[in-house]
DNA sequence: TTATAATAATAGTATTACTATCAAAATAAA
DNA sequence: TTTATTTTGATAGTAATACTATTATTATAA
C-alpha cells in the first residue's frame, strides 16, 4: 500500500500550479528550505532562482511575489493539519478526546512524514511559527480574504470550533478559542525557543507543558458549570 | 495640574534620541501615521522624509532602519499601556479586579490620551494590532533580545502575571496566560476587524464580548479547584 | 513532424535601503 | 559677539529588490 497525499490549492494562489512541473515543484520545495534558512524578509526570488538553478523570470511564472508563495506554504500546512485532524479523529466519539488530539497535532514536534513527497514539514512546521502571522498582517488582508485565501486556516479553526461545540453547545465563544488555542500552539512555542520568559516553558523538553497548559485552558473554559 | 507622561526609551533602539528635537518627535509622529496609513512594509524612509520635509539622511541620523523604528513604537505603546495599568491598579487590593483591569486595558478602544503630545495613541493601538508581532518575528530575534530590546512587553506580561499569581499561587502557567491574554486582546480584535469567521465577534460593537471572553479564559483556568 | 507550450538567457526599469560629502543653518561656548 | 560645534539640508551615489519584456532554445503533445 502506497498513499499520497495531495492537496488541492486554491487557484489564486499562483499564476501556474507549481504541483503539475518539476520546476515548479522545486520552487516549493527550495521555497521552503530557503525560506527557513534565511527568514521571509530576506528572502527573494533572485536567490530562489539560483538556488534551484532557474531564472528570476522563470519563478515569476508560477508566483505573482513572495507573498503569495507565502500563503501558498501556510495554506498548504494548515491543509495539511486539517487533514491529520480528521484522519486522526475519524470514529472517535468523545468531543474531549477530539480536542486533545487537536492540541496535539498542533503543538507536539512534527516528525518528517513521508505523506508528502517534496515538502518537509518540519521546515513548514517552523515557517508557520516564524512567518505565518505575516501572511495575514497586511494592508491587503481584506483582498486576500475576498479571494479565500485564508479559507485553510479558517476551516481548520471552524473544525475545531464544532468540536468545543460538540463538548459544551452552551460555551459561547468556539471559535474564538479554537483560533486562541490554533495561534498558541505556535506561539507558545516560539517565545519558548526565543523569548523565554513570556512562557512557564524552559527547553523545547517543556512540550508536554504547553500541551497541558492548552489543555488547561481549553477544557476549564468550556467546562459545564 | 498639568502632567506630561515620559516613557524612557531603551538607548539601543535610535541613534539619536528623537525626544530631543524637533525633527526626531516629527520622525515618530508622522511615522505612526505614514505606518498607519500604507503599512509597514510599504513604509520607507523616503516617504516619510516627503511627509516630514526632510530628507532619507535625516531619518537615518535617527534610526538605523525602520524595524528599529518599529520598535520603538512598539516598545513605547507596551511601556505606555504597563504604565495605565499601574496607574489604574493603584490601591486596589483585589487581584481579581486587577486582572479585570488589565483585561479592560488591553481590549477596551483606546481614547486619544492627552497625556503625550506628539504621539497618537489610537494610531498606535492600531499598528501594534497589525505589525507589533513583526517586531520579534524575525530571524534577528535573538540579537534584538540580547540588546533587551522585547523588555516592555516582558515586563508587562510579567506584572499581569504577578497578579496572576497573587489570585492563585498554585497555577502553573502564569507567564504563558499573561502572554496569551495580551496576544489575544490584540488579535481577536484584528480578527473581529478582518477575518470574523475566526471569532464570535461581529461588529466593533462587540468589544464587550472580546473582555468576556478573555476574562472566560483566564479566570475559568486560575479558579482554584 | 510540426505546432505549442515551457524554460533559459538576457536586458532593462523603478524603487528600496542604505552611505558619503559638503554646505547652510541653528545652537552653545568663549 | 564672535567663534566653535552640532544639526540639518541638499545632492549624489551604490547595491539590491521587485518586478516586466523579449527572444532563443528546449521539451512535450498533436
Amino acid at each position: 500500500m502506497d498513499f499520497q497525499l495531495k492537496i488541492k490549492m486554491n487557484e489564486k494562489l499562483f499564476l501556474r500550479n507549481p504541483e503539475e512541473s518539476e520546476l515548479g515543484k522545486n520552487i516549493i520545495k527550495y521555497g521552503v528550505t530557503l525560506i527557513h534558512k534565511i527568514g521571509f524578509e530576506a528572502f527573494t526570488f533572485k536567490k530562489l532562482a539560483q538556488e534551484i538553478g532557474t531564472t528570476e523570470a522563470s519563478i515569476y511564472r508560477y508566483f505573482e511575489n513572495k507573498h503569495r508563495l507565502l500563503i501558498y506554504i501556510v495554506d498548504w500546512y494548515w491543509s495539511w493539519q486539517e487533514y491529520r485532524l480528521v484522519f486522526e479523529t475519524n470514529n472517535i466519539k468523545s468531543p474531549e478526546t477530539k480536542i486533545k488530539k487537536a492540541i496535539q497535532l498542533l503543538a507536539s514536534k512534527v516528525e518528517d512524514d513521508v505523506a508528502t513527497s517534496y515538502i518537509n514539514e518540519k521546515l513548514v512546521y517552523d515557517i508557520v511559527m516564524y512567518e505565518g502571522a505575516k501572511a495575514y498582517l497586511t494592508k491587503q488582508v481584506a483582498e486576500d480574504n475576498k479571494l479565500k485565501l485564508f479559507k485553510p486556516y479558517k476551516d481548520l479553526c471552524a473544525r475545531i470550533a464544532d468540536f468545543i461545540k460538540d463538548y459544551n453547545p452552551k460555551y459561547k465563544y468556539p471559535r474564538s478559542l479554537s483560533s486562541t488555542m490554533i495561534e498558541m500552539a505556535h506561539s507558545q512555542k516560539f517565545y519558548m525557543q526565543n523569548l523565554p520568559s513570556l512562557t512557564d516553558f524552559a527547553s523545547s523538553k517543556d512540550e508536554a507543558k504547553i500541551i497541558s497548559f492548552l489543555e488547561g485552558i481549553v477544557f476549564s473554559s468550556i467546562r459545564k458549570a
